[in-house]
RNA sequence: GGCCCCUUCGUCUAUCGGCUAGGACGCCAGGUUUUCAUCCUGGAAAGAGGGGUUCGAUUCCCCUAGGGGCUACCA
């Protein structure tokens, strides 16, 4: 029985190991914050390394996309291609060379063969095995009557090879054995090799598949845990065939294969295809898509903070031994654990994404919200001040779970209203308010001190000089400043707008309103 | 279809054989806030079903059901 008291010794080396075939998804991030968190718990490196080896699914920009992603919630990678390393380099096409080499002493020991078997010819013996209601796998039965170089002699197969036929290099699985191994989150996992095929090692155009090529970096980069999604199960115990054919059962790493982020709806596992579709965003930024110009829209762009997504992220399929839950980037550093992570996957909670954020915007530094707002005000109210800003952020803050929020529901704050609430009009609008809220705009404008503190002593005299309760005013007075029924506290809300704002505003509204309503 | 993984409130989860099953989001009801989307208090709400093991099972084992993943010269 191995245990992990073998790595124990050895400084914890992880990596997280995305293909660029488009933007990351929040699982992919989970994923690389799991890594990265596990890393810095032990004291560790956390490398990032670019799995192209899939040519044709390369996508520009998604390399830049996922080191921007992970840097826009507060993390990076000790090594990989944006920093260079003492492994490098970090992306698997440009370690092309390096794989051949493995697959070779492979065959040579016997471990894997050549195969020159064409598409057509795989898919008829797929065809053929599906009829007589077998598995079709290419396996130690059905590679018997295959083209390869366990049925050919070796001078056809060398022939072949000098010809440049084309080939490939396929794993040699023995016909019954066991393999087990052993998940930090699943425990004992077991699988026999007739369940499994003679996977494909060496693509035909000299590209490793994913499946060499992380076993060979993962070792050559002294990698200990391999920490990667539940979608790698059931090739992990192929992976650890290849660690022992290539001799390195030793150190294999130690696996854990953590849940799934399901749809929230429904069912199946979150892709990068929802884009959209969801109602919320499955990306951490926004993406264009290169090809169809198709924007997805991401966390950040909709207002939400870093802060709260790593927070947020970070409990979908990990729990604390406490209840505790809100955590820092540190904090979490220092609290996780894989032992703590669950085994089932998680539906993303939009509620409780947004509850999240709201808390991170209640705590935010004054100063890095304005920072966020400003960045829309300037487009949207051209000629707003930023001190201005910071005042109208301060009193929103509390009501909203977006920052991108804070401009739609505070919009009276740079912009006359264009309508009344309709509800609060016809309850509270009552036909004596006009001459009251003109008579009281006049008062707002005798005041010398235009203090929230003022105009809240001059309103409570106002109304008990007309003898009239301050509810019974105070929504009306709400209304026709901010054309809302709700909003941040009245008086200082009154304050930051101005008295000039307020009292024009006030007498707008006197001469609109009855109409509206009559 | 085959193989693998999973299964506690609507959702995320705690429980590592003793449970009156805890927390959070959401929901509902009150209360503050003389407005409100904030805040406070309270409430409803769960261990898929069936067999074992045990003095005792949500916790361990088996079966069934359900969900998910994989099944490419993709990762």
């Amino acid at each position: 029985m191995r245990l992990i008291s073998t790595s124990m010794e050895k400084r914890v080396r992880v990596r997280f190991a995305p293909s660029p075939t488009g933007p990351l998804h929040i699982g992919g991030v989970r994923t690389a914050l799991y890594n990265y968190l596990f890393a810095r718990k032990h004291g560790g490196d956390c490398l990032i390394r670019i799995e192209d080896t899939d040519q044709n699914r390369y996508v520009p920009g998604a390399e830049e996309y996922i080191l921007e992603s992970c840097k826009w919630l507060g993390f990076d990678f000790d090594e990989g291609p944006h920093v260079g390393g003492p492994h490098a380099p970090y992306r698997q096409s440009e370690r092309k060379d390096m794989y051949r080499e493995y697959a070779e002493q492979m065959v040579r020991k016997g471990h894997a063969y050549y195969a020159f078997d064409t598409t057509e010819e795989l898919e008829e013996m797929r065809k053929k095995l599906e009829a007589a209601r077998m598995p079709s796998k290419y396996d130690a039965v059905s590679r018997t009557s295959m083209k390869n170089s366990l049925t050919l002699s070796e001078d056809e197969v060398q022939k072949r090879i000098n010809n440049g036929d084309p080939y490939v290099i396929r794993i040699k699985l023995p016909r019954k054995e066991e393999v087990r191994f052993h998940d930090v989150i699943r425990g004992w996992v077991v699988v026999h090799t007739s369940q499994m095929d003679d996977k494909v090692l060496l693509k035909n155009d000299g590209m490793p598949t994913y499946h060499l090529a992380n076993v060979v970096d993962d070792h050559l980069m002294g990698i200990t845990h391999v920490i990667r999604g539940e979608e790698w199960l059931p090739s992990a115990p192929l992976h650890v065939m290849l660690y022992k054919y290539l001799d390195w059962e030793s150190t294999m790493p130690v696996f854990a294969h953590l849940p799934l982020i399901l749809k929230p709806e429904g069912n199946g596992k979150l892709s990068k295809r929802d884009g959209d579709k969801l109602g919320f965003p499955v990306f951490p930024l926004e993406w264009k898509d290169p090809k169809s110009g198709e924007v997805s829209s991401g966390y950040r762009e909709s207002g939400y903070r870093p802060d709260a997504v790593l927070n947020l992220l970070a409990l979908l399929g990990w729990h604390p031994s406490d209840n505790r839950e809100m955590f820092t980037l540190d904090e979490l550093c220092e609290e996780f654990s894989l032992e703590r992570v669950s085994k089932s996957g998680a539906k993303f909670d939009q509620n409780k994404a947004k509850w999240f954020n709201h808390q991170y915007i209640l705590k935010a530094p004054i100063s890095e919200l304005t920072d966020k707002v400003m960045e829309d005000a300037e487009t949207r109210f051209p000629g707003a001040e930023r001190s201005y800003v910071q005042k109208v952020v301060e009193l929103m803050r509390e009501k909203v779970n977006f920052t991108t929020e804070i401009l739609d529901a505070g919009a009276f704050f740079f912009t006359e209203p264009e309508s009344y609430d309709d509800k609060v009009v016809r309850k509270k609008w009552k036909n004596d308010i006009p001459q009251l809220i003109s008579e009281l705009s006049s008062a707002f404008n005798d005041l010398g001190n235009w203090s929230a503190h003022e105009i809240q002593s001059c309103f409570s005299s106002f109304a008990e000089s007309k003898d009239k309760s301050a509810g019974s005013l105070m929504q009306p007075l709400r209304v026709s400043v901010s054309g809302e029924g709700g909003g941040p506290p009245i008086f200082e809300m009154l304050e930051v707008l101005g008295k000039e704002t307020v009292v024009s505003r006030m007498q707008n509204a006197v001469e609109t309103l009855p109409q509206a309503t009559a």
